[in-house]
DNA sequence: CACTTGACCTGTCCGC
DNA sequence: TGCGGACAGGTCAAGT
């Protein structure tokens, strides 16, 4: 579920407590959640101090000054949350910023694969990951792109040097395939998953279903001015919290009270009126209105 | 090569 | 109430 506006809502809240921060302690309990040799966290990870936080696709970069990084990947239910208090546990307001009230939790819990203490009582990172799909890889910061994952990476969509030229062109060699299914495919465009695909196919009026090669230059073009939006305004929002995702803080993010499909069926389409359809396209869950959403002939 | 499907996991929800 | 099965969807491996 983190899309690139979660995962950038998270790196920007760990770029504002983390570098400086020594990490004293390191515990984990789930091999691949942490596929890493001990000897190799004991060398580059314990008594190393963070020197950067960055992010590309939906990957967040722990830069240390061990010349090694610590690569993030949340997939679907991962969590990076902070408190200023040691590994022990502590309380988090989870769901902080919620219209419908807060939870207040506990960490670590049953979730937690991964914590990272700080030393001088800097405080605790924990990694959570409910479904466990998520990982984190040290890796000589280097290198860090030379791993397979990120020799498909699409381009960045918020580069401010992202044209629609080059948008329209990275669609050329899936032709065959619907829209949505390019749309999420990282190797097109880096960040893009469910909930954006559906939110800037709306905005588009082009239906999920649509092959790209019934696509015109100029609804590629539109599509482009629409994904580019809707990233800024859920970036500006915090994000998308639907079931698992929050912020360094435990807080949500609100995109969803903007959203006009996403978890809208049956909803009342807001241009036309007509309900929201849930579909499935591209294997995914598909939120449409197929009232004013036409599959191009 | 292009494209689709199943596996990886756990929690929740729905029908019986 | 419990129980089986569908579903959630990011990525990779294996399939057509």
């Amino acid at each position: 579920m983190p899309e690139l506006p979660e995962v950038e809502t998270v790196r920007r809240g760990l770029a504002e407590l983390l570098p400086g921060k020594t990490i004293q302690q390191v515990n984990y309990d789930w091999p691949s959640s942490f596929p890493n040799e001990e000897a190799a966290v004991n060398r580059f990870l314990r008594g190393a101090t963070i020197t950067n936080v960055r992010r590309r696709a939906k990957v967040i970069l722990l830069d240390l000054s061990s010349k090694y990084s610590l690569v993030i990947h949340l997939k679907m239910t991962g969590q990076l949350v902070y408190v200023e208090a040691p590994a022990q546990g502590a309380s988090v307001r989870f769901g902080a910023g919620h219209p419908t009230g807060s939870l207040v939790g506990h960490l670590p819990d049953k979730s937690t694969r991964v914590t990272l203490q700080f030393s001088k009582r800097a405080g605790t990172l924990f990694f959570n990951d409910q479904r466990k799909f998520g990982w984190m890889k040290l890796l000589p910061t280097p290198e860090v792109f030379s791993i397979d994952f990120f020799k498909a990476i699409g381009p960045e969509p918020l580069d401010p040097s992202f044209t629609a030229e080059q948008f329209r062109q990275r669609f050329m060699r899936r032709q065959n395939t619907s829209i949505k299914a390019a749309l999420i495919d990282q190797s097109v465009v880096a960040g893009i998953g469910n909930i954006y695909a559906d939110e800037s196919l709306w905005g588009a009026q082009i239906h999920p279903a649509t092959l790209v090669r019934q696509l015109t230059s100029a609804d590629l073009n539109t599509l482009f001015a629409e994904l580019r939006f809707i990233l800024h305004k859920a970036v500006e929002a915090g994000g998308s919290t639907d079931k698992n995702y929050v912020n360094v803080r435990g807080g949500v993010g609100s995109y969803l009270t903007f959203a006009r499909v996403f978890r809208r069926e049956g909803q009342p389409c807001f241009r036309c009126g007509q309900p929201i359809q849930k579909v499935r396209v591209a294997g995914r869950g598909t939120h449409v209105c197929s009232n004013c959403q036409k599959v191009t002939p």
